[in-house]
DNA sequence: CGCAAGGTTGAATCGAGTCAATACATGTGG
DNA sequence: CCACATGTATTGACTCGATTCAACCTTGCG
């Protein structure tokens, strides 16, 4: 594989991409400086696992860069997706010595980590973090309760459009602002991974893909590029109330 | 109905049944004094609704005693439980005007309410209740996506063998340790909360029950009353890794 | 080229849902 | 006290959506 030049990410916080998201957003200067001191950036390819399951894990981090997925495993194999990690997302739990779920990269993937021991020691000590962080888990609590619902109630028509929509409009919210014609985007997941994450077999995944397709809700170029002509129109396949108050 | 005690709950927080577990667990003297003067206690009789989704919520809470669940709705009345609320558990999101859920009694209940706004001004300014908070919220992340694993992948039956598990231990966790003869207890829920709960109607609980019951794995007394003679037996019926591992 | 990984599609199966009848306990009012 | 309504639970027969198993297609790459 080509060379990755996944290193050339800024190892400074100030001009950090995910500087006003992430666990560190409300910090000022000097608890930026003393993050700066116990961080490191690590990168992964995409399909490479982050850490397993109860695995030893000796930092928390934020993903600055790329896709990773949080799963659990039965012992029989069945994997069910419980978490779906973008950029500013935090992973792994203070207070907690080992990893509770498998952690994999779906894409090439940077993240910023902290040593545990003295990133704990912050949270103590400086507000900033802890705030932050309580709001971020809170925002995380909700999607799992959502997603909850679409595991236990939607059909398999409507997990499906519940994740493009969901997956449109984070896209929509980053792009300036494409096109009226449509909102274009391109899969972050196999066929096998959007099955892990919506509780379904990935044959399932692949028929529900071509019915939207066949019924003109959405139109595809190869297997991961999706045009979405009619945002309203997928939104009424979700099942989802009409306004779609995803946020308060 | 007959006269309900309810408010025979201690006004005190020194010597409040919930004092060492809820939000309030990390309090000093002088902090609980702050929290005493912002503080109220409200009860509902079971089956009472206690908020209704996106009411306004000028208040945040903890279950004192009782029993409350979080549903979500579809507009063509699919529900899905997301939250079951036991003494101890938090209720509300500092920070968020409206309900988010469908917050139902399903017993008796009282909650120790706190007044929103001063209650929000006590986070920025004394530590101790927004750690606890943070604690809280990541056990409540983790057991939601416990659950989605279970929505997502278990079997009917492993379903509700989780369900029976959880409360089982739950219970023995209480009780002063039953006798070896098996674990008893009185299932919280009705046949359609359960369903509910594990994304299945209330036919297919019945039917699992009854299974459950024909098999020898539990034995019923009533309707509602539960004996396990062999919790290891239940376990293996959940599908879960064998150690149980729920807590690190 | 030829293989592997990812994806699609078809046919048969099966688990859970749906609809409906019945049971059972509790409570109410005549 | 009985007759009746109500809420909860059980069980059966049938249906249907999703899974399973399998064949086949497509694309990229050593």
């Amino acid at each position: 594989m080509a060379h990755h030049d996944l290193q050339a990410v800024s190892q400074q916080c100030g001009d950090c991409p995910i500087r006003h998201r992430a666990v560190c957003s409300r910090c000022e200067a000097d608890e930026l400086a003393r993050l700066e001191q116990i961080k490191y950036y690590r990168s992964y390819e995409a399909g490479q696992t982050v850490i397993w399951s109860g695995d030893r894990m000796d930092f928390v981090a934020s993903v600055v860069t790329g896709i990773a997925t949080l799963t659990q495993t039965m012992e029989d194999g069945r994997r069910q997706m419980v978490g779906l990690l973008l950029p500013s997302d935090f992973v792994g739990r203070p207070g907690r010595a080992t990893a509770a779920y498998d952690v994999t990269a779906t894409t090439d993937l940077v993240m910023c980590c902290f040593r545990k021991k003295p990133f704990e020691e912050m949270m103590q000590t400086t507000p900033h973090v802890a705030q932050r962080l309580l709001e971020m888990t809170l925002d995380e609590l909700d999607a799992a309760r959502e997603w909850m619902l679409l595991l236990g109630r939607k059909t398999a028509r409507e997990k499906i459009a519940s994740l493009l929509a969901i997956i449109a409009r984070r896209d929509a919210a980053l792009k300036p602002k494409s096109a009226k014609g449509g909102i274009v985007f391109d899969l972050p997941l196999t066929r096998e991974e959007m099955a892990d994450y919506l509780g379904l077999t990935l044959e399932t995944v692949s028929r529900q893909i071509s019915a939207l397709k066949r019924d003109g809700v959405i139109t595809l170029e190869g297997k991961r590029h999706v045009i979405v002509p009619d945002f309203d129109r997928l939104m009424e396949q979700t099942g989802d109330d009409s306004d779609g108050g995803y946020l308060n």
